[in-house]
DNA sequence: AACTAAGTTTCAAATAGTGGAACCTGTGGG
DNA sequence: CCCACAGGTTCCACTATTTGAAACTTAGTT
């Protein structure tokens, strides 16, 4: 079993006589049926109504009523046999649409097989989320197709080629809101640890317009990344070929750069042209 | 731009002035927000908030407020210069928990890659969700034909291969109830356009334990599927290999068939051996 | 049979949701 | 230049929905 991370994916403020602190759980009750959704995504195995219960701060008949609603929603969906409760199919449909209509994918997706097999590389697309990297698609060389698999993964930004490249070409304010976000893990003895490294980075990307991963998130994993940006130079994304230290040297990548510049812009035409102009082509960025 | 389905996905219940019918919309303000979530989800494209006004029959207040909720919430995305509204990033996040934790997708998975390079065919998971056929993952071998399909796309049961072959293996209730849901549109001159033509068919695969779609969702598409079955015999899902007419004959598609029947096993084991006993191993089923 | 853990239902109090109407824009006429 | 208007946003009194302590069922123990 993938290794269970579980944390507190939303820090559901909870002042319990607090009396009205500010404002914490939000958004009334659809806010916190999103959040108990969030709660069941986060242990990544089917829960028990009692784990729950434990876990959230909700008192048992509120939480009852609302995985009921949730699961007559099938947003979640419970064994009748067991009483486990897994995420709901209905989910799966949004994204799709959400996949579909709301991300760069369904116009990258012919330049990505493109270039994956020119290349004969890994390739992934990213988008900027909450500060956070989530992978859109990704076309493997070799093994083809995946989907919901690594799309929908959310990973750093800070530590990631793909990130950094975005993180680079963002406004200002963003940037500052995205950097305090960062965790500063250090995943291995390359990651930057603090803002000041990482701008120093940002400002090289920004001037080359070619990020690299340094084995900054995994040891022996690099890539070469570069920002999909719109005519106002926004980024809306970015491209990156992944490899490994056992096959490709850091100069290595840097050749695959042209070859990913030109899908990026190819992208970026696209993604322009499939929009309403000045509408911002994704729904998907920063704040 | 690819072809709006613009087929109203839910059939939003609609009594305007009617009282109070029955168990409409049911679920109170949860219920509400997933249903407009849908209803941004149906068009497939950007829309405004008029556009939503006027299709729905919520009163502008309590639309723009539920709206302003799911935004809040990521759930939607609002283009601040344009005001249109498009699906929410938090969708792609859960989908993924959903799909790791509530599809048998992660557990079939090495077993679709060798499959389907074995064969170099295109083949299809799927399981069933309220009478509709959910595609779940998809390996497509060395090229791809032309034809649209992705994880998160939903399809008819009862005139795909798949979506035949989960049928025939159903309990009589879940049966009695998806045959109730299906269109029976006739897609193409071989479609069944009746539930008695369809049970005759259901009856052979429930013989053979081999579906055919015979083109009877899109001409010159054909596909063998065998169902994926737990040790109760309750289906679970159904894999398939499609083709087309160009290319193989039924009786070529059926020589796949002891390739898949053998994969089906493997993975209805591997998911047994992944679930706790007794619970049922995936959250999406029938019903 | 007595006890306990886990899940379900009740019900008065209170919060949160409703929606008609007024109020802001920015745009396009006249 | 001023008015009309469509598309959005905010108000606020009215109510339906949500709340959660507590009582109540089941199963599973000891």
């Amino acid at each position: 079993m993938s290794t269970v991370l579980k944390l507190t994916p939303q820090k559901v403020g909870r002042p319990k006589g607090g009396k009205d602190v500010a404002a914490q759980t939000q958004d009334g009750t659809v806010g916190k049926a999103l959040a108990l959704l969030d709660e069941v995504a986060a242990y990544g195995r089917p829960v028990r109504f009692a784990e729950l219960l434990s876990d959230s701060d909700l008192p048992k008949a509120t939480l009852y009523r609302l995985l009921q609603t949730l699961v007559s929603q099938r947003m979640l969906s419970l064994d009748p046999d067991t009483g486990f409760y897994t995420m709901g199919s209905r989910l799966i449909r949004l994204a799709h649409a959400a996949w579909q209509t709301a991300t760069l994918a369904p116009v990258a997706r012919p330049h990505l097989d493109q270039l994956s097999s020119q290349l004969q590389q890994t390739v992934h697309l990213a988008q900027l989320d909450h500060g956070q990297v989530l992978y859109i698609d990704k076309r493997n060389a070799a093994r083809p197709i995946a989907m919901f698999s690594d799309a929908g993964k959310i990973g750093p930004a800070y530590c990631t080629g793909v990130g950094k490249a975005i993180l680079a070409f963002v406004p200002a304010d963003v940037l500052d809101a995205a950097l305090k976000q960062q965790s500063w893990f250090r995943h291995t003895e390359h990651t930057h640890t603090s803002a000041e490294s990482l701008r120093a980075d940002l400002k090289d990307i920004r001037a080359t317009g070619i990020s690299f991963d340094r084995e900054e998130h995994e040891p022996q994993i690099i890539c070469v990344a570069v920002p999909i940006l719109d005519d106002l130079g926004r980024p809306l994304g970015a491209i990156s070929v992944t490899s490994s230290t056992l096959r490709h040297s850091l100069d290595d990548l840097a050749g695959f750069a042209p070859a990913l510049k030109e899908t990026a812009e190819a992208i970026a035409r696209d993604a322009s042209a499939y929009t309403i102009p000045g509408a911002s082509p994704s729904g998907i960025t920063g704040a």
